[in-house]
DNA sequence: GTCTATAGAGTGATAGAC
DNA sequence: GTCTATCACTCTATAGAC
């Protein structure tokens, strides 16, 4: 019975994939061993409490990503509109261009919801009062529906890159983005 | 054993909500069950497929509902301008202002996805185009993208809507829009 | 008798918890 | 690995309309 080195910290993307792919509710311990080469008892001695805490614990860890590589940036970037468009190449490069969906945003659509609602809540508003803050400094006007804007704008574009199995449309999205927020900004 | 008159089409209503509500994975046949108020027998009578087949003439259901409502007025109405207003009327009410997520978006980020791909990617195919129609009739320039970035709003609307349990999002959203399109209508 | 709508016990498979 | 609960689904049995 060899001890193979796992650490909870190197489990959370994995799960984190196999919750995109599969959701809460379909992701079950099975796959969720398979995937991760675990059996039920080493699942359940990382995350005494179930598939609800591995989701937490993802989620936190996705929240923690945003925070230093995006939200962070657009809070404390001196330059305000180069930040915000760093935060679309973040987004881009981490979204996979429209092939990776947004864990969150499937969660929030989800029959889960109410567990992990404070988290979804969070995120999302931790993006957006960044965004906002961003787009004052580099001088838009109304930034708090701005920012509320860009998010939808990812947000559904992500489904319908989805929808259509076509990244294509995210990177249009993204792309028509950019040239909204051009003019503005210098 | 009462024979109380249930038909099909009077079914899918019901189940449309219970899919909102639990999505399909989770909406299980007990869970169906207690809210149509029909026993299994009754439900694999209608739906000899199963949940799989439900859902299916779910989304059809939804498919001619737009079609009705939202598509063809789009192709068909002499004021292409007031054409798109109506859309965003009919979407406000259809979503309830936010508070109804929108089952085929949700669906498409689901792990049941790859089953209902074709009317998934039908719906908003059919919505788009005769968007862009409307848009290009009414003088704006680049219909395509335009219709692509609405839809996006939509769908990420409800999204953020879900996600913040406040459907203000969604209405600020919508309203944003109708400025945004103001200027080349009249 | 036939057809349609109904009810629900019973099936094997699989879920998550431990 | 073991547990119990629940899953989707099958099947038999009903009742009433024709």
């Amino acid at each position: 019975m060899a001890r193979r080195i796992s650490e909870r910290s190197d489990l959370l993307p994995v799960l984190g994939e196999v919750f995109r792919d599969h959701g809460f509710e379909a992701a079950s311990l099975s796959v969720i061993g398979a995937r991760t080469g675990l059996g039920k008892g080493s699942l359940y001695h990382f995350f005494p409490g179930g598939k609800e805490e591995m989701a937490k614990a993802v989620l936190d860890e996705i929240d923690g990503w945003f925070e230093s590589e995006v939200f962070r940036p657009l809070r404390e970037g001196q330059d305000a509109a180069a930040a915000v468009e760093a935060m679309l190449v973040a987004v881009d490069a981490y979204f996979r261009s429209g092939r990776r969906i947004c864990l969150v945003g499937a969660l929030a659509l989800a029959d889960s919801r109410e567990r992990f609602s404070a988290q979804i809540a969070g995120y999302f508003s931790a993006w957006q009062e960044a965004l906002a803050g961003a787009l004052a400094r580099s001088g838009h006007a109304d930034p708090e529906a701005l920012a509320e804007e860009i998010l939808a704008l990812i947000q559904g574009g992500l489904v319908l890159a989805r929808a259509h199995d076509e990244a294509g449309v995210f990177t249009r999205l993204l792309a028509r983005l950019r040239l909204k927020l051009r003019p503005a900004g210098q």
